[in-house]
DNA sequence: GAGTGGTCTAGACCACATC
DNA sequence: ATGTGGTCTAGACCACTCG
């Protein structure tokens, strides 16, 4: 069957696909896909229906699914397996940060870091906050401090920001509930799934309060990574800044 | 310059696929294109025959070429422009590793740096450096020592190592010919052609030798960044060890 | 208008994982 | 043995660029 302008049956079928008709199949057909993932409906870990049904499913070739299924394969929300089927992918950001640090822990292995959460409160978002959220000024946000150690030594001293809104229920967690992994508490307790993050390093000279809490001199150089987590769909959801010395910051880049 | 019928350089390319048979043939063809591309046969800004001329002379499918040819988009060989053709990209490595600092000049525009060669000399290679560059230890290579300014002041103190084999020609060259960017010198002087790059950033505390170069005190925290150049078959071209001040250091990265 | 890349279809066969 | 993703073909039409 050959597809032509005012084609009814392709209406027909485009009609069952949401977003701009004038977008390609295959991206509208990708944005179906994510929202089953960010409504929860495929959860990570599991395996979404073949290419051969989806394409059945929308109505579509196989192709067509396959390039939907590459985009978001290449945007990580999914993990393909030859011959086994296509996995919903497990984030596991908080581990992705600590790839910026060389934690020498005797073997020099890779840890994930303890965490003490030290405070917890709720208060209107200050401008850079709202600003880097995309809330309205004066919205009421969660404010947490944190300390990230390796064998009782603070390696990472983190500022957190969350919509009030939308994490009340981190607010109501007990401290010794919340593990080293914040994004999985996020998911589980307020429904809001990491995706993907922006983040952007500086070097500063570290003023007093963090210099106690690194226990490092003030004025020494640490390493400032300002990380905006974003959700499947794009928007922002947490917005964080943490400080490590720079004498262990090694980080590795690849140009094209 | 654009690649055409009768083009003697296509007529050489114009052949079977070499590469294991047991490969697909996407790869097997875009490692041909690869060398079409390293050998310098289509060079940086030459448009590539069509996708249709490509699949005639290879005797494939259109979809195997575009296949392929993604293949280069994604490795950032070639860009796509839509109606127009297939391009062969220019590297702009130089520029890039400037996109990880802040120069202020007074109207916060972006510039590149002028250059100043410092020094040139022949020695055999220091272990470190005959093992980034893949040569057995003892090589000769080149070192050169170069200071990278904006408007008089000192932004970057480079050392830069080269295989003196296939770097002659650089060292010939009288000072005032070498221009703010090298990859440029190295493609049109030495055939030595970087297509991608890999960085890793780490902090220091400047030494005496280096804060008398970037006019900053000894001790001063600085951003150290390990490059090696890589070219297009993925061998090792250049190392090179720049030094900036950490107060100017500005870096962003998407994770996904 | 001619030529280019971009989308889409339909179907074949293969390599791999799982049962 | 069955079903999955991976490769490949052949051809249609669309959207875009350029002379």
């Amino acid at each position: 069957r050959l597809i032509q302008e005012g084609d009814a049956a392709l209406e027909e079928i485009a009609a069952e696909l949401p977003g701009d008709t004038r977008l390609p199949l295959y991206q509208r057909l990708a944005e179906a896909l994510k929202s089953a993932i960010a409504g929860r409906l495929w959860r990570p870990g599991d395996r979404i229906p073949s290419e051969k049904d989806l394409a059945a499913r929308y109505g579509v070739a196989a192709g067509t699914v396959r390039q939907a299924i590459t985009q978001l394969a290449d945007e990580g929300l999914v993990e393909r397996r030859h011959g086994a089927g296509t996995f919903v992918r497990k984030p596991a950001f908080d581990a992705s940060l600590f790839r910026f640090f060389r934690f020498q822990t005797e073997g020099g292995e890779r840890r994930i870091p303890g965490s003490r959460v030290l405070r917890r409160h709720v208060l209107a978002a200050p401008s850079a906050v709202a600003d880097a959220l995309g809330l309205r000024p004066e919205t009421e946000v969660i404010s947490v401090s944190r300390l990230r150690l390796i064998e009782d030594e603070p390696v990472l001293a983190e500022e957190i920001w969350l919509e009030y809104a939308r994490f009340e229920a981190f607010l109501g967690m007990d401290e010794a509930e919340i593990g080293p992994l914040l994004y999985p508490i996020y998911e589980a307790r307020c429904g809001q799934m990491v995706a993907r993050a922006q983040e952007c390093l500086t070097v500063e000279a570290v003023d007093g309060i963090y210099a106690r809490l690194l226990r490092i001199p003030a004025g020494s150089p640490v390493v400032v990574i300002e990380r905006l987590a974003l959700g499947v769909d794009g928007a922002p959801i947490e917005w964080r800044r943490s400080r490590g010395r720079a004498d262990r910051f090694r980080y590795q880049v690849e140009i094209h």
